[in-house]
DNA sequence: GGTAGAACCTACCAAAAGGTATGTGAGAAA
DNA sequence: TTTCTCACATACCTTTTGGTAGGTTCTACC
């Protein structure tokens, strides 16, 4: 009952984390800069105009720093910022409670589906 | 280094608590079972519509439980399963993080609102 | 000379999410 | 008797999001 008076951040976060991918990639960003192709062989499955305009919103948002090597053929990364290394941290237990109950959900979800068909 | 083989989660946790009201509502429910209407005046600013879709996918992915008291006028309230609360635990960090860094995220947001206008 | 790869951009399209307006049936309050 | 409230349903529309398919500019490699 004293989480009560709290308003509830969570617009916020959602604001800059929310959609389908932004979370998978602050996640492979953990492991230090990044470059632009290798971010999306890591991902996996996203189309190159969705995470230009993903890592580009996080930069603006200050989560992500684009670094541009000034080199021909292009040389460019992207690495988290101290703001964006704290994203992450407050990101871990919702990531981990995904990690523990994917197999419930999934299970959930499937039934779910079932139905329709 | 030892998260790194950890899968990321977080695409299970927020294909439950993604979308734009989601976590205001179980914020909102943290209270005890609370009845349609009464969610709806909490919220605020959503929709009957949206709401009642809201309400039914967090049913299916037994984060919710909804209880018909049989009453005419309808009387019916949703609660938290112990699932779900797990569920708002996990939340809380991000949350928090919301609340902490609001000022900041509004203040980045109207700064590139401000250059397409 | 042709191809591949780097990091993008542009135009166009499809799907999903969200919002508005209106209707329902029955009791309770005016 | 009209109006209000409850907990929805339904049709329709707009906005947002995501995806596809091309092109660009330059170097390096075969």
């Amino acid at each position: 009952m004293d989480r009560m008076d709290t308003p509830c951040g969570l617009d916020v976060s959602l604001s800059i984390v929310g959609g389908k991918w932004k979370p998978l990639i602050l996640f492979h960003l953990q492991e230090g800069p990044t470059r632009f192709a290798d971010v999306k062989r890591r991902v996996g499955g996203i189309s190159e105009k969705v995470l230009i305009q993903q890592l580009r919103d996080l930069v603006e948002m200050n989560v992500l720093v684009r670094r541009d090597h000034q080199r021909v053929p292009p040389m460019v990364d992207y690495s988290l910022t101290p703001f964006g290394r704290t994203l992450v941290e407050a990101l871990i237990p919702l990531c981990e409670w995904g990690t523990r109950n994917r197999a419930t959900v999934a299970k959930l979800s499937r039934s779910t589906i079932d139905m329709e068909t």
